[in-house]
DNA sequence: CTGAGGAACTGGACGGTACAGTACTGGCAT
DNA sequence: ATGCCAGTACTGTACCGTCCAGTTCCTCAG
């Protein structure tokens, strides 16, 4: 999951060292399941050190989850480079779809989601900035994509944000269910079958809101 | 939810009480943070008494889990007897969408779902079972019925069992993903709200896999 | 370049709490 | 009397958060 902070001083490095190692042993045992010594000892810091840099385990945890929202700039910008340069909407959103199965499909991700979803209850605000700061920010800027398809003729809607919501549905419900009720290593999906599952989301959606060949 | 057993005899009523609390209380607090004194307290029994019903906490979270599974089975009946009768495929898939979300969003339904995701990795064999058991049994009973309506040309599909996957992916991606990641409050989705869900997903799918009008 | 001053860090121990699972005692019904 | 069960005390373990004594690393004047 590479660096969650940037490169600095001691302290600095020191604080990345920690978040680094705490984002593995949450990832792995869960909130709950994780405890303070074993990140100390993961990260090649005391405790001390450690209650130095982060108040509370809560805050230390918020602070890990939230840090990787960051990462979904990456995606929009994929998102937006894909549909608004090509002029084929049919291979773009084929490989808009292979993109966003590959992106969600990462263990890391899947096990940060999990551990997300499992504590959504303990830690409310910190499951609502994710979904807003991962998922809609995608969503908004597939909308926004598909109002400019659909102002060139190139896609037949009314509602582009209903339309985003029903390409990642049509193409993520099977696959990310099936990861998240599997063990961690459910999405090492093949690569055919990702081909597949993309071709076949975007077909139907071609189907639904593709452009009007009219009477 | 509801008793999880049978009614018998004491013995078995007592495991009965048992089974009931310990779910609710799993619900409440997840694996992790649920205590065996709190779910005999709750089940109006002694621990020696919880023990001597089920060896082990692990051992009573999945005999809880693995319970709910029969309740698929109403579900399942749902979509085999709404779709077989009806002669009105929009207006059967309207109500059968409008089933589904009703199902899936209850409070109960879903707390379970995060605590099966959430234990995915500790309880690997559960997250299967219970995803074969619930997920893939209602899919497959969808798959068959949309043969059949395939058969009597009231969709156009090669793949019903893609199709399958389709619907629900348009109808349910967005709804159980806000409620997974907002707290178990997030379920209460306004009346009209479920309805338009509902509606739009089955325009959507109607458009890809409705029967074809054709040349 | 050198070396002192000070900040940051280590390692381990500790108090307090919570919990899984066991054992024992007394009560209630048959 | 006999068998089942509630109530509870107990053992052993795990862990959060704190504290202290000693060490390492950075900085900067000389």
């Amino acid at each position: 999951m590479t660096d969650i902070d940037g490169e600095a001083g001691r302290t600095a490095r020191k604080r990345g060292q920690i978040a680094e190692a705490a984002m593995a042993v949450f990832l792995r045992n869960g909130y709950v399941g994780a405890s303070m010594d074993e990140v100390a000892a993961l990260a090649g810091a005391s405790k001390q050190t450690v209650y130095k840099h982060f108040t509370d385990k809560k805050q230390l945890f918020t602070h890990i989850v939230l840090a990787t929202t960051a990462e979904v700039d990456a995606l929009v910008k994929v998102v937006a480079a894909t549909l608004d340069e090509g002029d084929d909407p049919a291979k773009d959103l084929r490989r808009l779809a292979r993109a966003f199965l590959d992106a969600l499909l990462r263990p890391e991700v899947l096990r940060l989601r999990r551990l997300v979803i499992a504590e959504a209850d303990r830690f409310p605000e910190l499951g609502r900035a994710w979904y807003e700061g991962g998922f809609e920010r995608v969503l908004t800027t597939l909308t926004t994509c598909f109002e400019r398809l659909a102002a060139r003729g190139r896609l037949s809607l009314d509602d582009a944000g209903l339309a985003a919501d029903h390409l990642v549905g049509l193409l993520l419900w099977i696959p990310v269910n099936r990861a998240m009720f599997y063990g961690s290593e459910a999405g090492d999906v093949a690569d055919a079958e990702r081909d597949r599952l993309a071709d076949a989301a975007v077909a139907a959606f071609l189907r639904a809101y593709g452009p009007a060949d009219g009477p």
